[in-house]
DNA sequence: GCTTGACCCTGTAACGATTACAAGGTTTAG
DNA sequence: CTAAACCTTGTAATCGTTACAGGGTCAAGC
């Protein structure tokens, strides 16, 4: 005897919303569930972990798209776990690039911040830091930095 | 005597591509520059500072709407100058959290990196965690994390 | 003269993941 | 019976940048 759910209560128990498990499925990170009597999504505990799965990958970081190379290898039992442990190592050193980028930033705007006090922004130091100060890279696109 | 460049050699001087500088002034960050015979755009030097400064802002990670408070903060000049301090702390404070967000995922990742030596994925430790671990926050959208 | 390539213009769509609608139908509680 | 809360679909917004399409202008080389 089977428990289903429809995509409401399946979202408050992965406290994934429903329209993100709507965008899964159309991205086929999901198969298409069953629909009950007025057409609604019925959800097993089978789909109910898959959507753990996603969420968990997701608070990891991890994009959509490698969490659905790593569904699909999941879903094939008999592959080589090599290839997981790429995605993840991938990941990793993805974080740790971005966490040295992100902290050079800071250090860099520690250095400004509280530095003019109480005067006029004539001569506040931020703002004449970000016209002078000129960017490491200068290259198309390069320094630009999400967050 | 005043010189004028077209966007493409802008483009060159700042390291910012002609649909980026084309995309923050339909933004409003740069005023409509002069248009030369052809109607092609025609930047002066202030121009040039004027996306030197936008240039670096995101360099540092601020959003253009900071940096587009920032820019009018720096058009008043007898403005206080503890409105840029407040933008640029503000930033500085999420950069930090943002860091501190990614380290944690960092050494999360890292208890899996390399657990499954040459196994199949039916015994994958990354795999088996992301079906099994509990996220710590299962309010919706929490613990998504970009990047 | 005529072609080729490098510019410039405008407007629109893509990226990634999520959210927010609109406009409709259904269930549930008071 | 009615109002709130749910479900359906599809589309558009967010952010900053890039990539087109479809067109115009100009200089160098043949």
């Amino acid at each position: 005897m089977k428990r289903h759910y429809r995509i409401g209560e399946v979202a408050s128990r992965t406290g994934c919303s429903p329209e993100s498990i709507r965008h899964y499925e159309k991205l086929g990170l999901l198969a298409p569930p069953q629909r009950g009597e007025q057409g609604y999504r019925s959800y097993d505990q089978a789909a109910l972990a898959r959507i753990g799965f996603i969420r968990h990958g997701r608070s990891l970081g991890l994009d959509l798209h490698s969490i659905q190379e790593l569904l699909a290898l999941s879903d094939n039992p008999d592959t080589d776990c090599t290839a997981a442990d790429d995605i993840a190592s991938r990941h990793l050193e993805h974080l740790e690039e971005r966490i040295a980028a992100l902290q050079s930033l800071a250090g860099e705007l520690r250095q400004v911040v509280h530095q003019c006090r109480g005067g006029k922004t004539a001569n506040c130091q931020i703002i004449q830091t970000l016209y002078n100060h000129q960017p490491a890279c200068t290259e198309r696109g390069c320094g630009d930095v999400k967050a």
